[in-house]
DNA sequence: GCTCATTTAGGAGCGTACTCCGTATGCTAG
DNA sequence: CTAGCATACGGAGTACGCTCCTAAATGAGC
C-alpha cells in the first residue's frame, strides 16, 4: 500500500493529462467564442458543450456551473488588465492618478463586454459556490484593493491623517462605488461617460475627507 | 360606442374585482409566510400556489417571477422602514446622525432577514425585467437616495462646499458603500456589528472631504 | 500481453421556473 | 333570462441548468 503512494505524484505526461487538457483547451475556446459572440444569457450550456465536442456531464466536470464557465473566460482577460493596471499606476504622480491608472484597465475592459461584465459582477458579489474560478476572481479583486490600499497608505506617510481612519476601509469605498458604478453602465442604465469622473471625483472627496483637519 | 367608454371607469365592486383582490391577498399572504420562515431559495413556486390555493399560471399572472414575488413581499417591509426612517431623521443634530437614522430602520430590517436580502439586493441591482415590484422597490430607493441628497444639500448651506461637488453623486456614493456592505453582511461574510461603523465612517470622511479648504 | 483499480466521459433523467392555450367565469346588451 | 364578449384561470407542457450512474479509457503490477 505505502509503496504505491509514491505513485500519487501527479504525472503530467501520460496520455489521460493530455485528454484533460485538451478537453480544458477546447471547453475554453467554445465558452470564450460563444459568451464574447452573443451575450451569456442567450448561450446554453449544450451549445457550449457541442461546440467543445463534449458530453453536457463533462462539461460541468470542468466548469461546476455556467457562471463558471464565464468566470473562467473572465478571467483570463482580467489577468492582463490587473497586470497592465499595476504597472501603469507606479509612475503616477498623485494617489488619484494612481488608483485610476490602476483602475482604467478594467474599466475599459469592462465597457468592452457590458453584458458579460453585469453577469461577472453578479457572479462576484452573491455567488455562492466555491469554485475554482470564482476563488481566482475574488483573489484577483482582492490584489487590487490591497494596492489601492497601499497607495492610500503611502500617501499617509507624507502627510497628516486623521487618526481613526481605517484606510482599508477607506479602499473598500473606493470599490463599492466602482463595483455599483460598473453594473449601473454595463446594464446601460448610465452613460458609460460618466463613469471615470465619478470615481475620480470619490477618491478626491475621499484623500481631502481622510486629511486631518489641523 | 362612446356612452360605453364611461364604463370604463374602474369598477372595484364586481366579484372580478372583489376575486382578483382576494387571490392577490392569499397570494401575498403565501409568499410572505414561505419566504420568511423558509428562505427564498428552498421555497418553490409550486409550493407558493399551492399554499395560495391557485394553478401555476395564475400565480405568474400576479407576479412575472419568482423575485417578484419576493419583491412584492419585501416592499411592503420596506414601505414601513422607510417611512420610519424619513421621521426619525428630522429631528437629528448632525448630517451623519441625520443620514444614520434614515438608514437605521432599513439597515434592521435587512439584517433580520439575510437570505430574502440577500435576493432583494440582487434583484434591484441586476434586474432586467420591468415588473410592477421591482418598480416600486427602485422608486423606495430613490426617495431614500433624494433625502440622503437633501440632507447633504442643507449641510452645504450652512457650511463653505468646494465648488466642483455634485452632492447627488455624493448620496450615490453612500448608497454604494450601503448595498454592498449589506451584500457582504446578508451572505455572511461580515460581522453585522461593522456594518454601521463602516457606513458612519464613510459619512464621516464624506463631509470632511467635500468642505471647501479653505 | 492480461487483470485489476482508478479516474474520466457522457447522455438519459430530474427539478424547477415559466408559458401556452383551451376552459371557465363574470359582465353587458337586448 | 339568454347570448355574446372579454377577461381570468390553471395545469400540461417546455426549456434549461445540472446530476447520476453506467461505461469506457488509462495506468500499474505481474
Amino acid at each position: 500500500m505505502e509503496s504505491t503512494a509514491d505513485s500519487r505524484v501527479p504525472v503530467l505526461n501520460g496520455r489521460r493529462a493530455r485528454n484533460k487538457h485538451d478537453k480544458h483547451q477546447r471547453i475554453f475556446e467554445a465558452a470564450s467564442a460563444l459568451f464574447t459572440g452573443q451575450g451569456y444569457s442567450s448561450v446554453t450550456t449544450q451549445m457550449v458543450a457541442e461546440r467543445a465536442d463534449v458530453g453536457t456531464g463533462t462539461l460541468f466536470r470542468y466548469a461546476s456551473s455556467k457562471a463558471e464557465l464565464l468566470l473562467m473566460v473572465m478571467n483570463e482577460q482580467m489577468r492582463l488588465t490587473t497586470r497592465l493596471g499595476v504597472a501603469e499606476s507606479t509612475d503616477a504622480a498623485s494617489p488619484n492618478d494612481a488608483i485610476m491608472a490602476l483602475l482604467q484597465p478594467q474599466i475599459h475592459l469592462s465597457l468592452a463586454f457590458p453584458e458579460n461584465t453585469a453577469v461577472y459582477q453578479r457572479e462576484i458579489l452573491f455567488g455562492t459556490e466555491q469554485g475554482r474560478y470564482r476563488t481566482e476572481a475574488l483573489a484577483r479583486i482582492s490584489e487590487l484593493e490591497d494596492a489601492v490600499g497601499n497607495i492610500l497608505a503611502r500617501f499617509a506617510q507624507t502627510h497628516r491623517i486623521r487618526k481613526d481612519i481605517d484606510l482599508n476601509g477607506a479602499a473598500r469605498t473606493v470599490f463599492s462605488t466602482l463595483h455599483m458604478e460598473l453594473i449601473r453602465v454595463s446594464l446601460g442604465r448610465q452613460d458609460p461617460q460618466t463613469l471615470t469622473a465619478t470615481l475620480a471625483s470619490h477618491i478626491d472627496v475621499l484623500l481631502l475627507g481622510i486629511l486631518d483637519p489641523e
